[in-house]
DNA sequence: AAAAGCAACAACCGCCAGGGG
DNA sequence: CCCCCTGGCGGTTGTTGCTTT
């Protein structure tokens, strides 16, 4: 007996997201919030699977999702926390705002898989390489190559453990900088976006999270002067546009802000009060 | 210029855990 | 306690674009 697939995936769609689906699922999601999965493409009118659905919000349309190749610093990170935690991306990714495990489970078979064993190291246990030898062992007496005496092996195995050494993240750099991937929240869509209503107040996630807050209550204003977006939001928001999906349609963008359907000339505004503020409620519900 | 090979990454698949009935 | 449903996770595949021959 097989098991039930997650749903009757007869006349469902296939394959790579187009930006109408993108569209629908989007505007769905704004309008409606996250429930309950398998209910999403009946309701937003999508020939896809709820799961695929999910998929494509979490891992691309999220509006918090963090888009381009890792910097150097989270591949570091990246490298480290997967020396403890090994392959729970989900984890790892929780670690590293914005960043999704499937896309950090992708750089890793990619990219830093590569660079490890280019380095000399094994990237499943983050330990040295045994050395290239002319007869591979059979595969049940291959454990026991780093029992093998060989000093030759020995002096190599010493510098590629220099590499690792000098490879591996080391916790207490960020504990210089007043920052420790431990002290890392998790953060929730609502811890990050920002309330409309400006007599609210935002208090600040948790003590840990930032020393230079003192006061208790911000207004959005303040927020974005803290974080130092509001002198550039113009520059911010372009570059979020050309590293977002908006950059490829920015039809779904215009659905979205101006609800527009006709004009054929667009005019899209630059200026920061001209865009609505995206705003998430507690039950993770978008509003505009 | 065309074909082959390769790299990157989006998306799919199957399994598992947790929660509710 | 068992069963079912759902969401989440990790492994794998498919597609696309780029580079090399």
């Amino acid at each position: 007996m097989g098991r039930q697939p997650c749903c009757d995936k007869v006349g469902l769609k296939k394959g790579p997201w187009t930006a109408e689906e993108d569209r629908k699922l989007i505007n769905f999601i704004i309008t409606n919030g996250q429930c309950c999965w398998r209910a999403v493409p009946k309701l937003a009118g999508l020939l896809r699977c709820g799961k695929s659905c999910r998929l494509r919000w979490t891992n691309y349309l999220r509006p918090d999702v963090k888009r381009g190749l890792l910097s150097e610093y989270e591949e570091k990170m990246v490298i480290d926390l997967h020396a403890q935690l090994g392959n729970r991306w989900s984890k790892i990714a929780s670690h590293l705002p914005g960043r999704t495990d499937n896309e950090i489970k992708n750089h890793w078979n990619t990219h830093i898989k590569k660079k490890l064993r280019k380095m000399g190291i094994d990237p499943l246990t983050h330990k040295p390489l045994p050395p290239p030898t002319v007869e591979q062992p059979p595969p049940e007496e291959s454990n026991k190559v780093e029992q093998v005496i060989n000093p030759a092996a020995e002096s190599a195995t010493d510098e590629v453990n220099e590499i690792v050494d000098s490879f591996k993240f080391d916790p207490m750099e960020l504990v210089n900088n007043d920052f420790c991937i431990d002290e890392i929240p998790v953060m929730e869509p609502h811890e990050i976006l920002l309330s409309c209503d400006d007599s609210s107040s935002l208090t600040p996630s948790s003590s840990s999270s930032s020393s230079s807050s003192s006061s208790s209550s911000y207004s959005p204003k303040q927020v974005l002067d803290e974080l130092h977006f509001s002198p550039n939001f113009d520059d911010y928001y372009s570059e979020m546009m050309m590293n977002s999906i908006w950059s490829d349609d920015f039809s779904c963008l215009d659905l979205l802000i101006n609800d527009c359907e006709s004009e054929g000339k667009r005019d899209y505004v630059t200026s920061v009060e001209h865009y609505p503020i995206m705003v998430m409620d507690e039950d993770y519900s978008w509003n505009f």
